[in-house]
DNA sequence: ACAAATAGAACGAATGTTCGTTCTAAGGAG
DNA sequence: CTCCTTAGAACGAACATTCGTTCTATTTGT
């Protein structure tokens, strides 16, 4: 078991867990990592401080634990769609759609991931950037260059520039700026991005 | 006199609020606020404790002023802009150039001002996305929507997409996966967000 | 022109509070 | 009975802020 994984070996102590884990997702994309205290999430989840120190290693530890299931998360969410779909083009939509969609029905998942300063409160950590996640979705846009489907650029740019139009609409749609959901947006975003690299 | 505006009456006292910024600035964006002590702020300012607190209501005050000073900073250059460039072409094509060419000379302010949590530690603030730089940012585009030179979009996905790609890179830049400086990328991320928009 | 007076600024040790963490005892499963 | 888990009170460190004092420059009175 990883070593940044909590203990949870009852069904009992699952539970215990997981409500910590929520509560934790809850009051961190509130207030933020450094205004939420232990017995805030003491309160939130229902379950002592004893508890929580005997499954967690130290706050810390909570939010690693967090970062790590959620990134997970991502991981086999793209993979699936890696291998649903062959052409760069139906990936890199998909990835958006998924996006969108997750951002809708799990908005604090969504800001923890894409704009929480995870390095602020976990040192150790690289740059959400070169997560995994992050990592397959250039790899989406590299392979379709190479394929030729998108034109010849510098890859990072053509990642930016097919992702970045979206991952801004997140984030005026997560800071309340759009009104109207986001899967609403995803042709027209969608058809610019595009436009944006295709060969 | 502002009501966030620190005192700074004689020169001596000017020439301390400056370096107490400066250094706030410096801490906030390379370690975070919360992991910033005003004991720090005291040792890279120089500038004692009482004298912080006689310029400043407190830690958030400084906080405040810094927002305060550098939003100012973005809304004359962008006005300036808007008074040296006619068409939305021109004027996107300037902000990306004066963002790309800050990250690089400035890029604490950078950082601070796009990629800070700021509602975490100035709860009273909007989100940054709808200060008045962004919004011009955003007329901008609306302006060349109602022109012709852009194409019939919902404004904000225009928006999104014009400068999404940019602000992605700038992001990657901070972060350290860009090894070469922004502008060396200026024409191809350009080339693809107006791509993306033209009529 | 000079001395005394005044007000603003600078200082850093002291304060009170909050927080993360530890500890000891009780509870419960097997 | 024994071991794992839960509980929440207690602890100590770290923090933002305050306060009494000292310093410095400007103004006032003679």
């Amino acid at each position: 078991m990883s070593e940044t994984r909590a203990r949870a070996t009852t069904e009992r102590g699952a539970a215990a867990t997981e409500q910590v884990m929520q509560a934790a997702l809850r009051l961190f994309t509130r207030q933020g990592y450094f205004n939420t205290s232990i017995p805030d999430i003491v309160r939130e989840s229902a379950v002592s401080t004893g508890s929580i120190y005997h499954r967690f290693r130290d706050k810390e530890g909570i939010a690693r634990s967090l970062y790590d299931s959620l990134v997970e998360r991502m991981e086999t969410a793209f993979s699936d769609i890696e291998s649903r779909h062959q052409s760069a083009h139906d990936r890199c939509r998909a990835v958006i759609a998924l996006l969108f969609r997750l951002t809708e029905e799990e908005p604090e998942l969504m800001r923890f991931m894409l704009f929480s300063r995870h390095r602020e409160f976990i040192p150790e950590l690289a740059p959400v950037c070169s997560s995994r996640p992050f990592v397959q979705m250039r790899e989406m846009v590299r392979a379709g260059m190479a394929a030729g489907e998108i034109r010849t650029l510098e890859p990072i740019v053509a990642a930016a520039s097919v992702f970045g139009g979206a991952l801004r609409l997140i984030q005026l749609r997560l800071d309340g700026i759009l009104d109207k959901p986001l899967p609403d947006y995803l042709e027209e975003i969608w058809a610019c991005a595009w436009r944006s690299v295709a060969e």
